[in-house]
RNA sequence: GGGCGGUUGGCUCAGUGGUAGAGCACUUCCUUCACACGGAAGGGGUCGGGGGUUCGAAUCCCUCACCGCCCA
């Protein structure tokens, strides 16, 4: 094995290793457990980044963790077709050729992003590969795959018949930017500052004026009314009047409606019921003209007037707002920051225009009420459980949902218009001519949103509309992880079509990843620059070590701010247990004349190498017996440690809190199985004791295996290789039982012994580095006191601190770095000796051994100073036992529990006094 | 404007009533035969401000401030 772990050379090889040995496919076993998971689809124009590998590393973890636990598991990977972002590129990349898509043609355009998709459309599989995903690729679906066009018409077709989708002039988001209509979750407001223009609107009958406050004055020529609050007194009088609009010979009403803020401007707003959202809604409720101004090319129409048509929107604002001056009705203009509605995809600015589209019913639907329930009543659990009431809220204010696009990348809406303008719903062309009666049918022109295909996932990856055995076994998935942005476009809509179709929830419970966010708490974004490529990171540290980071930050949903300095810290844990296993192999290499017998062994030295597994005992023999394998107070101690971590990690897991998982991995595997397991066990590697040896063998090799698989789900590619070397092991650690905590093992009295032996060493070495001069005045100095073996005298404080110190003498004299060492019964009465204290027992090393000639008001100044901090705790606790109220009121553990702190404390003070009083 | 989250050592974060923790960074020392991607020993925080509840508050309540996200 190498000194150093290299993720590069091992990683690519476990990979293929995996594959070729199917651990990752699954097949219905009915009768038998199953843990399922529909990945959120990447879309196909997308390459992987922080989100995803943090998404993708929490799905892995526990799609892993359920197959070593034996459970039938599917994870099963897709690609969106994702309609706006690859038409784009698409549509970009013939840009370059001078061409558009209507150059093309429908047909030959959508070929061609076939091609595109063919030859670029892979990147993030194999880039979640390099991740170390374990998903089921024989089961790779596509949203455009011909079954699951399938399963779109089907929903659409089934949708229509139930009267759900219809079709509508409404006000919709448009982009001009894509030249489609794009859905309200689509919209980002973004705030900008920009300007409120008043203008004053005369009464037709020369009576004074109106003004009005604007941000838009280029929709000023669709005005057909100003609205004014029923209950503002400036203008209670004068309602109902007519006032002439600015720049035309056009008359509009002034109209009350509560929509008008008395606060906005002056009160008074003009109506543009076919260019914003409310002043449209406005307009229904008053019966007002709707007057289109601005096209779907964003230029002026024609209905704005000659003087204006065929300019840009924001051309057009300059020029009216300069004739406004020009005709003097410009009262002022304001500095006004506002939110001004964004194309998510393209930035561009979004033109509410009015448009005919296909809508799918929402508000008030039973499918709604239903979806709602489930969550609000429990039936879906969400993680971190605040995001459920994020959905309850967005249900109960839910809105229609626009379902069409103005695409031809995507699901071509399947609906037929007979030459009349009827039209029909139906699942292919047949169909179509059977329920029209007629075959002289157009098919609309639109695609669908692409979210209405997404929302079918769970289950149309799994063979819907057909009762498919993989639908019976797999469905309903039991998790679902994602980012909370897509909480309304996605994890909604998918409750709502699983509940239609398949009369069940699409998953059991939600994960809400933490967004991943730069080191300065701003999210990663191209156009910052400021985001961290998953995969340069992986060729960089290693699968592992990112997953490790990426997890061990991922607490409760919290947003994680990530650099790349995060990522050393994961390598470095996964070089540690490299070399912790280094060494437990060439320990075990080793051959031990002191060991021949063991029942049925074969000779340790046996030729083959691996034949040595058969001298090992299996785990299950290891055990606490007194004067048995694995008996001795280390073995005891971290096979304790061992069942906590297991219990902490399982438990853990089981809640989604990756962090306590990683933390916990981390500590047991770094600082006690190798601080100190590890160390203590060298005195009997290297000794003569053949059956200790033979037991420290046993039981280093044991919880290394234990403690690889635990690890595994976390970073799957270190321990994969570590563990396929370990002797007598077979197969992939993908299938390796996952550890259950054995009760059995527990040990407190082994953890108490261990915290004297461990507190005994510290405090020893603590002694020795105090009186280690530093500088390089002092080399000479320093280099004796380093190499110097202490003589020490040692104080048990009862009897099982004596069995303890006694059986762990030669730990202590190898990891404190002791000479002679003598027991007694109590401390020296004399001066010439250093003293340290623990809970359990007292250390006296003679002042000679430390520096020749310990200058007495030294050694009272530090004595003094540890005399401080105890009288700095002694304080504290006493000062609570001596408030009345702690007394009667605390619960009786928490007083006793001072008391006897008190009396340690004292104890130990006491015997500092008496050390000081020597000198 | 509404909702949610956050504010703990230099940095990134754990910690939901009983004597403040981790990793990184920092200081000193150590190239000891698993590992310098390492080991040993240290220093460092009145837990955003104020008020309250309680015998006891980083932790519960109120309030203010600041930061971030979502929605309108």
């Amino acid at each position: 094995m190498e000194k150093a772990y290299e993720p590069q050379d091992v990683e690519a090889r476990r990979y293929a290793e995996w594959e070729a040995g199917g651990y990752f496919h699954a097949e219905p076993a009915p009768g038998k457990p199953k843990y399922s998971i529909a990945i959120p689809p990447p879309n196909v124009t997308g390459t992987l980044h922080m989100g995803h590998a943090l998404n993708h590393a929490v799905q892995d973890a526990l799609g892993r963790w359920h197959r070593m636990q034996g459970d039938t598991v599917l994870i099963l990977p897709g690609m969106d077709h994702a309609g706006i972002a690859t038409q784009t590129v698409v549509s970009r990349q013939l840009e370059k050729e001078g061409l558009t898509r209507f150059d093309l043609g429908r047909e030959k355009f959508v070929e061609r992003v076939w091609a595109w998709k063919e030859e670029y459309g892979s990147r993030i599989l194999v880039q979640l590969k390099r991740l170390g995903c374990s998903y089921d690729w024989q089961r790779l679906r596509f949203t455009m795959d011909p079954e699951y066009v399938e399963a779109v018409l089907e929903a659409f077709v089934r949708f229509f018949d139930a009267g759900l989708i219809y079709r509508g002039k409404r006000m919709v988001n448009w982009s001009v930017g894509l030249q489609t209509v794009i859905s309200d979750i689509e919209v980002e407001n973004i705030e900008t500052d920009g300007s409120l223009w008043h203008i004053n609107y005369p009464f037709a009958d020369g009576s004074g004026f109106v003004t009005v406050a604007t941000t838009r004055p280029e929709t000023l020529m669709g005005d057909t009314a100003v609205a004014v609050n029923p209950a503002d007194p400036r203008y209670s009088d004068q309602i109902g009047k007519m006032l002439r609009l600015p720049l035309t010979d056009r008359e509009i009403p002034l109209i009350a409606d509560d929509y008008a803020s008395m606060e906005f401007g002056t009160g008074a707003v003009k109506i543009t019921p076919a260019h914003d959202p409310n002043d449209y809604e406005v307009g229904l409720r008053h019966n007002l003209e709707q007057i289109s101004v601005i096209g779907f090319d964003g230029k002026m129409t024609a209905e704005a007037g000659v003087r204006y048509a065929g300019w840009d929107r924001f051309e057009a604002r300059d020029l009216i707002v300069g004739d406004l001056e020009a005709a003097g009705v410009l009262e002022k203009i304001e500095r006004y920051k506002h939110s001004i509605p964004h194309c998510d995809r393209s930035k561009t600015v979004i033109e509410p225009l009015l448009s005919e589209q296909w809508f799918m019913k929402q508000a008030g639907t039973e499918l709604v009420a239903k979806s709602t329930a489930i969550v609000s009543d429990g039936g879906i659990d969400f993680a971190p459980s605040r995001y459920a009431k994020t959905y309850v809220d967005w249900m109960d204010g839910i809105r229609d949902w626009a379902l069409s696009r103005q695409l031809w990348w995507g699901h071509r809406i399947p609906i037929y218009y007979k030459s009349d303008g009827s039209y029909v719903a139906a699942r292919n062309w047949d169909e179509a001519v059977q329920r029209a009666g007629t075959d002289e049918l157009t098919q609309d022109e639109d695609v669908l949103d692409t979210w209405f295909s997404s929302a079918l996932w769970p289950f149309a990856t799994l063979g819907w509309p057909h009762q498919t055995a993989d639908l019976a076994y797999f469905y309903p998935t039991d998790f679902l992880t994602t980012a909370g942005e897509i909480l309304r476009l996605w994890v909604a809509r998918m409750v709502m079509t699983g509940l239609e179709f398949t009369g069940e929830k699409p998953f059991s419970d939600v994960y809400i990843h933490a967004t991943v966010l730069d080191k300065k708490g701003r999210r990663m974004q191209k156009s910052i620059g400021n985001g961290i490529d998953p995969v340069e990171m992986i060729d960089k540290y290693g699968a592992d070590a990112l997953r490790f980071s990426l997890l061990r930050l991922a607490s409760k949903g919290q947003d994680i701010k990530f650099s790349e300095e995060r990522i050393p810290e994961s390598r470095n844990f996964g070089n540690k247990l490299w070399n912790a296993a280094r060494f437990v192999l060439l320990n075990l290499e080793e051959p031990n004349p002191g060991v021949t017998a063991d029942p049925g062994a074969t000779a340790p030295d046996s030729p083959g190498g691996k034949d040595e597994e058969a001298t090992l005992t299996p785990p299950s023999l290891l055990g606490k017996g007194a004067g048995g394998l694995g008996s001795s107070l280390p073995e005891r101690w971290i096979q304790s440690r061992l069942q906590r971590t297991i219990t902490a990690v399982n438990s853990a897991l089981a809640s989604y809190d990756m962090d306590d998982a990683c933390a916990a991995l981390y500590d047991f595997q770094w600082n006690e199985y190798c601080d100190w397991f590890v160390e203590l066990s060298k005195p009997a590697l290297q000794g003569e004791d053949g059956p200790a040896k033979e037991s420290a063998r046993r039981v280093l090799l044991s919880v290394l295996d234990t403690t690889l698989r635990l690890l595994h789900p976390i970073m799957p590619f270190v321990t994969e290789e570590i563990w396929s070397n370990l002797p007598g092991k077979t197969g992939s650690i993908c299938v390796a039982p996952y550890p259950v905590a054995d009760e059995s093992l527990l040990d407190p009295a082994a953890e108490a012994g261990m915290t004297l032996v461990i507190g005994s060493i510290t405090a020893l070495r603590g002694l020795r580095a105090e009186f280690t001069p530093g500088g390089p005045e002092h080399e000479a100095a320093r280099a004796a006191i380093l190499a110097r073996r202490f003589r020490v005298i040692v104080v048990p404080e009862g009897e099982q601190a004596v069995d303890t110190l006694r059986a762990l003498l030669p730990s202590l004299v190898s990891l404190a770095r002791l000479g002679e060492v003598t027991l007694a019964n109590a401390a020296p009465t004399d001066a010439k000796y250093v003293s340290v204290g623990v809970a359990g027992a007292s250390y006296y090393v003679p002042a000679s051994e430390l520096l020749e000639g310990i200058d007495p008001a030294k050694e009272s100044v530090r004595l003094v100073g540890e005399i401080a901090k105890l009288d700095k705790e002694l304080a504290a606790v006493s000062g609570r036992l001596n408030n009345p109220g702690f007394v009667s009121k605390a619960a009786p553990e928490a007083v006793e529990k001072a008391r006897q702190d008190v009396a340690d404390l004292t104890e130990r003070r006491g015997k500092l006094e008496a050390r000081r009083g020597l000198l």
